[in-house]
DNA sequence: AACGATTGCGCAAACGATTGCGCGACATAC
DNA sequence: GTATGTCGCGCAATCGTTTGCGCAATCGTT
């Protein structure tokens, strides 16, 4: 059943290096046997073996990309997008979900060089830069996609989430509001940090005192979100407006919220972060910082083929910066409005 | 930088033969010996050329999986289900997202069989067996997950979306409604339609007359949803009660309502499909039809690795039905409340 | 008519693993 | 002391491609 080029060669009269040839169009082949050869091709049904091909050439067309959670809209966005383009670029992608398991992420990186891909793209999982080392030993060019990352291993593309953070909060500032909390996510992940710098900064140069306890951490799942609002409901003096760190949690603060007898926004505004499709589907629509997500993928997988083409000169890592962009919807409201 | 097994062979000091023994342990090997070995291999930083490796044996422990959309939450789930089982099964994956475009979907049926995939869990777009017919020729094992198919070609996993569609309109019945409308989707996809003639089932048993523009199509989209909710909203005789044959388009229709100045439940019930993550996160909650993801996944890929296992014995093909199961939430409620 | 260039193609060595076969060394049995 | 069995290991073919090298035929030039 398995046709291989020798077949194609036999049935053509050629020898299998002609047959090559053409299918690669890698030297010219006079016209007649040409056809002869694709005529041959098309009555076995051959397609070729691109495994062979791989090991001949040293390259195998595929690249691995590894994410925490598919499931988790943000990254299905990527995944998408990177597939989409990836496509285009003639790249198959290899899924990995490390689901936040770092030692499933480890046992991955080993498949992945073991399976000779040609590249990587990486939403680590944790903080050891341990797989980066492992990559880059092997020569397999990584970009690290929305983690920083020292650029020792590899390119780094991600948000500018501090100054995200900090147009969130003056978005909410310049609503009217002072008692601004923030919903933040699990601290060992960096665009959780800079997002929460980018609120401090935003209440420190409107002199707004910075209170511990109006911020609070969730784990960027609806269900947190919802606990972290009870919390900041219990507080003494209930902040009229919150930052959400992502778009899952910011639902799930609003559904805690209406559980308590309040609402969104006449009682409390709340700005959320991803621009995740949902947030025009709930009620109401969700304030948020929209993250140029395909832009992220084309970038990433862009930067990620061209360090596989230009193998062996060694290029400078390179950090690049995308910006996020304030979507005003229902969710925010100006203190006023109320009074 | 790349180590071979001939590398090690020499560091340790034995044949290569010797050397692929020690890691497959596929032969005895005196235990000195098989130190040495381990010992080189860690020294030099070996690990296999699976690409070699698969050429030899003729499998390479990958299996594609086509999909009409990741960014689709349902196919999202079962990609991560289907990814995380295959993990363990020790199978990687090839994400394939055909984006319901047949010819992308073809193109890369060309790419998997280029790549030697194990197997293949496929998601169709579009209804033509051509592609199966491809892989079946290549005596490619083939699970065709949530798609009606002849079982000349493939094994079928899919749920039981007639009996689903019943149960989903008689709640509604049995909640007093009888005015009951249905959202369904494009019709060339199988589930779709099982889901509508349950549904029509379900109004015949009880003698509930079966209006042709009680039903209008949408497109699996949030957008599509509203829009169709806006045909229904209408008519005449406004529905009481509408089945939506996915959730995201349930939730579009909601909002649809809403902007009619309508409410849920009190004015209009509404069943959906699915069960998405997102179900319990709007406002109200989604009663809803749950698909059981987790069995899907598990089912098809064991069925597909089953098949895989047992090449040459050519095994009768499945089909595999799953029940769903109904899950009341607050988007419904009985007529009598109202009255 | 002679000679270099060009064109069209085939030979055979890789790529890096797996695996059937066989060989020597040693143990056991008679 | 020979026959038989067992154990540990290496040789070399093989999987299906790509590609450097070289050969023969044809062409163009003088």
């Amino acid at each position: 059943m398995k046709t291989t080029m020798n077949d194609v060669a036999k049935a053509a009269g050629v020898s299998i290096t002609t047959v090559s040839h053409v299918i690669n169009k890698t030297r010219n082949v006079e016209e007649t046997t040409r056809n002869n050869v694709l005529r041959a091709m098309n009555e076995l049904g051959y397609s070729p073996n691109i495994l062979a091909r791989s090991l001949r050439k040293g390259e195998t067309n595929t690249i691995g990309m590894i994410v925490p959670d598919v499931s988790n809209l943000f990254f299905a966005d990527i995944c998408r997008h990177i597939e989409n383009y990836g496509f285009e670029m003639d790249y198959s992608v290899i899924l990995c979900n490390s689901d936040n398991d770092t030692v499933k992420q480890s046992s991955y990186v080993d498949t992945l060089i073991s399976k000779q891909v040609d590249g990587v793209i990486f939403i680590s999982a944790g903080e050891s830069s341990e797989d980066l080392k492992r990559l880059a030993k092997r020569k397999i060019p990584v970009v690290v996609v929305d983690r920083e990352i020292a650029l020792e291993y590899a390119d780094v593309v991600m948000l500018d989430n501090e100054t995200a953070g900090y147009e969130a909060t003056q978005h909410l500032i310049k609503l009217g509001h002072t008692k601004i909390a923030c919903i933040s996510g699990p601290s060992d992940i960096t665009p959780s940090n800079a997002r929460v710098e980018g609120y401090r900064r935003a209440l420190n140069e409107e002199s707004i005192e910075f209170r511990e306890n109006y911020i609070t951490a969730g784990d960027f799942q609806f269900q947190g979100g919802e606990d972290a609002m009870t919390k900041l409901l219990n507080l003494d003096e209930i902040p009229t407006a919150i930052f959400v760190l992502n778009d899952m949690m910011a639902i799930g603060a609003i559904t805690g919220i209406r559980k308590a007898g309040l609402s969104v926004p006449e009682d409390i505004s709340i700005v959320g972060f991803d621009n995740i499709q949902m947030t025009k589907a709930v009620t109401p629509t969700l304030t948020t910082i929209a993250q140029p997500i395909e832009e992220f993928a084309k970038i990433s997988l862009n930067q990620l083929i061209n360090k596989i083409k230009s193998k062996n000169t060694a290029p400078q890592n390179e950090r690049i910066i995308l910006k996020g962009k304030l979507i005003c919807r229902e969710s925010t409201q100006s203190m006023e409005k109320d009074s």
